[in-house]
DNA sequence: CGCTTTTGACCCGCGC
DNA sequence: GCGCGGGTCAAAAGCG
C-alpha cells in the first residue's frame, strides 16, 4: 500500500493530530499549528476523537538526543547483519494509543514502510512494524490489534520525526497563507 | 521501473 | 547455557 490507505469507514473522522501534551478531551476545532508544525514533536498524536486515546507514555527522554547508531553507523562489527547494530538502551521516546478502527493503519500524514510482522503471544493477530520513508528520519511504529477487542487497535509510535509532514504542509500551506493574508487587515 | 509488502531467517535480551 | 519471545534484515514478489 502506498502510504496510507484512507479509513474509508464513514465513522471515523479525521484525524486532526495533536500532540499528547496539548491532548485535551473536548474537541478542538482549532488545532495548534505552531505545535503541529514543529520539527521536533512527538511521532504520534492521539486525536482528541473519541475513538482514539492514549493508552500510554511509554518512555521519554530529553529530546536532542539523536540516538541513529542503527543504520550505517557502526559497520565496524563483524557482525555480518546490520542487526547487530541494535539499539541498547537507547531511549528514545515512545508513546502508544488505541485507535477504534476496521483499518489497521491510520492516515497519521507521514508515508510508512513496512518492514516486518510478527506473530506475538497471547494475540491472535500479527504485530506489524513500520519505518518512517523518510530518509534522515528514523522514526518507528508498530500497530497491533487488539485479539480481545478485534475493533480495537494499538499503534506504538517510537522515536521524532526530525522533518515536517508532507501532507501536512501540502494542506495548511494555502491555509496559511489565507491566515497570513487576512491578519493583515 | 521504482517503491512497498511479504516472509523466513537471523539476532538479541531475558528468564530459567 | 539454552530456549523463548520479540525485533530486524533482506531477497523476492507484488503493484501502480
Amino acid at each position: 500500500m502506498e502510504g496510507q490507505n484512507s479509513p474509508t469507514t464513514s465513522s471515523l473522522p479525521p484525524n486532526n493530530m495533536t500532540p499528547p501534551f496539548l491532548f485535551t478531551p473536548s474537541l478542538d476545532p482549532e488545532i495548534d499549528w505552531i505545535s503541529l508544525l514543529s520539527t521536533a514533536q512527538p511521532a504520534g498524536f492521539p486525536s482528541a476523537e473519541n475513538n482514539i486515546k492514549p493508552i500510554m507514555e511509554l518512555s521519554g527522554s530529553t529530546n536532542g538526543v539523536v540516538l541513529d547508531h542503527e543504520k550505517g553507523n557502526n559497520n565496524n562489527n563483524k557482525d555480518k547483519r546490520k542487526s547487530g547494530g541494535r539499539i541498547k538502551k537507547a531511549t528514545r521516546p515512545r508513546f502508544a494509543f488505541q485507535t477504534r478502527s476496521a483499518d489497521d493503519i491510520l492516515d497519521d500524514g507521514y508515508r510508512w514502510r513496512k518492514y516486518g510482522q510478527k506473530a506475538v503471544k497471547n494475540s491472535v493477530y500479527p504485530r506489524s512494524y513500520y519505518r518512517c520513508t523518510h530518509h534522515t528520519c528514523n522514526v518507528k511504529k508498530q500497530v497491533q490489534r487488539l485479539s480481545k477487542d478485534t475493533s480495537i487497535v494499538v499503534t506504538t509510535y517510537e522515536g521524532i520525526h526530525n522533518h515536517p509532514c508532507e501532507k501536512l504542509m501540502e494542506t495548511l500551506t494555502p491555509l496559511l497563507k489565507q491566515m497570513q493574508f487576512l491578519s493583515r487587515f
